[in-house]
DNA sequence: TTTTGAGTTGTTCGA
DNA sequence: GTCGAACAACTCAAA
């Protein structure tokens, strides 16, 4: 009807109609592609006036950081498990690519919708998208709702003694387990029998987020790992309860079992809200099911992404600039080869390859095995945090702005809370500690496959017959270490002193 | 204002 | 093989 109207034109119309007839609600959904537990859905639907259900690809806005390879299959699969849950609801959702206040203009012009309502975001392009687009449709009277979805808490409600913001995660946890947070769900609603009939929508297929030729298919592995969507998001985290929760404080460091949530993307899209998984892991430990031990190891968890996320709130420059200004002055090493081998996998220390080869095939890598990943680009390298970053950036499923750069920061020693100098992962030790019998490098680095296991986070020790007998030719089936450790150490050291001597 | 205790994830050395 | 200490010095948060 209103289609091609001029927004102002159109406005005026729907005001005019608002007094006897009640406009639908935008949802505009975002990083919480879910139905249950999702306030922005739920304030939508109290309207009554049926809802219009909204993505927005938005690859123009300034700020707003473009996805990497790895999430953006996971938003397609994400987006589509999004659709056929409204679907099923009789709802549709609308696909609309673009800058996001013009669309949102134009999606409230041709719905004749009188509210917008959403879930807020906290990084800093986030935040001043949405700050612009509530300022122009509230200047054209439309109500423009931001609401709490994403964190357990608010970053500007948490405030020390002195009214800062943390910046060590054990007394910001405390506090905030001691606040509280939101433990009612917001109940799955209920949908109008119809909503957004004839509207307008781009084609998922259309949007170009899978991978396609003559790329390799990277994702070719993915779909038998994860299942993008509330529904996969909800069955992971009972497949965890029940399988994988049970000795985590021991076994959470161990990349060679199955004691890791993997819920991070799931979280990262919004998928499952942290409330919901905060309160099952509460219930599980009332009930006796999981001990004290492991729900609160698990649950603070969830709480460093909560501190990530804060974080980056209160010190936007994050993600680019070092929180601590005095590792502004360190040397880091241009090694485009190193930097290469280390995304390829092809460093010469197998825990490391194998985590990078995980990243590569699988879009995560285990928590233990990026804290030494990482520590090797960064300490055994001297490579740039941000290049690892942009990496992770690019080929984890489960990229967050705030949880990638807070943990690079925390790595290098630049962040918050951060490690101290001294802590420099040994790649052989880390390796021997949480991978004993090397069943995780075996997966992913499949030339080593027939090492012992005395030998396999150092091949270089194994004596010439047992290399020869694994089939292992160091430097042509498997490359020789590109740095030696403790060389490298000792020159990290040697830096990082020079770095709190020269403040 | 001053003081005090503490700070995710490690490694190495020497007893 | 096991264990404790050293690795530095600083900043944070709360009393």
């Amino acid at each position: 009807m209103a289609a091609l109207a001029k927004h102002g034109k159109t406005r005026q119309i729907h005001h005019g109609m608002s007094e006897t007839h009640k406009g639908p609600a935008i949802v505009w959904f975002r990083e919480d592609l879910r139905l249950d537990d999702n306030p922005a859905l739920a304030a939508a639907l109290k309207c009554g006036g049926g809802i219009v259900a909204l993505y927005i690809l938005d690859e123009q806005s300034e700020g707003l950081r473009p996805l990497g390879g790895a999430a953006r299959w996971w938003l397609h699969k994400s987006l589509e498990a999004l659709s056929d849950a409204l679907l099923e609801r009789g709802a549709r959702l609308i696909l609309r690519r673009g800058k996001s206040t013009e669309t949102l203009l134009d999606v409230v012009n041709r719905s004749g919708a009188t509210q917008v309502h959403w879930n807020r975001r906290y990084s800093p392009g986030g935040i001043a998208c949405d700050t612009a687009t509530k300022q122009v449709l509230t200047d054209c009277g439309i109500t423009a709702v931001s609401h709490p979805g994403n964190l357990l808490i608010e970053p500007w409600e948490m405030k020390t003694g002195s009214g800062g913001p943390y910046k060590v995660f054990t007394p910001f946890w405390k506090a905030v387990r001691e606040r509280g947070w939101r433990t009612e769900p917001f109940a799955a609603p209920q949908f109008p029998a119809c909503t957004a009939e004839g509207m307008e929508s781009d084609s998922l297929d259309g949007w170009g987020l899978l991978p396609t030729a003559p790329e390799p298919d990277w994702a070719r592995e993915f779909p038998d790992l994860w299942q993008p969507g509330e529904a996969g998001a909800r069955e992971r985290l009972k497949a965890f309860l029940s399988d994988g929760i049970g000795g985590y404080a021991r076994l959470r460091d161990r990349p060679d079992r199955e004691n890791t949530s993997r819920l991070s993307p799931h979280l990262r899209f919004g998928e499952i809200s942290p409330q919901m998984i905060a309160c099952a892991v509460s219930q599980a430990r009332d009930s006796g099911d999981v001990s004290e031990r492991d729900a609160d190891k698990f649950l603070a968890e969830v709480g460093w992404r909560e501190f990530s996320h804060h974080l980056l709130y209160h010190f936007p420059d994050l993600p680019k600039e070092n929180l601590q200004a005095k590792f502004d002055g360190f040397p880091w090493r241009n090694d485009d080869e190193g930097l290469k081998a280390w995304q390829q996998g092809m460093t010469g220390y197998p825990i490391v390859d194998a985590g990078m080869r995980e990243l590569w095939r699988h879009g995560t890598m285990h928590n233990r095995v990026r804290m030494i990943a990482a520590s090797f680009l960064i300490k055994d390298l001297m490579i740039h945090w941000r290049a690892g970053e942009a990496w992770f950036w690019e080929t984890l499923v489960d990229a967050d702005h705030a949880n990638n750069a807070a943990s690079w920061q925390w790595v290098a020693g630049s962040g918050a809370d951060a490690a101290p100098f001294f802590r420099i992962f040994n790649p052989v030790l880390q390796g021997e500690k949480h991978d004993p019998d090397g069943d995780y490098v075996r997966k992913f680095v499949p030339e080593l496959g027939r090492l012992p296991a005395k030998y396999i986070h150092r091949p270089w020790d194994a004596p010439d017959d047992i290399l020869s007998d694994a089939g292992v030719k160091p430097g042509q089936t498997y490359p020789e270490r590109i740095v030696d450790h403790a060389y490298a150490r000792n020159r990290a050291l040697a830096v990082f002193k020079a770095l709190n001597n020269g403040k």
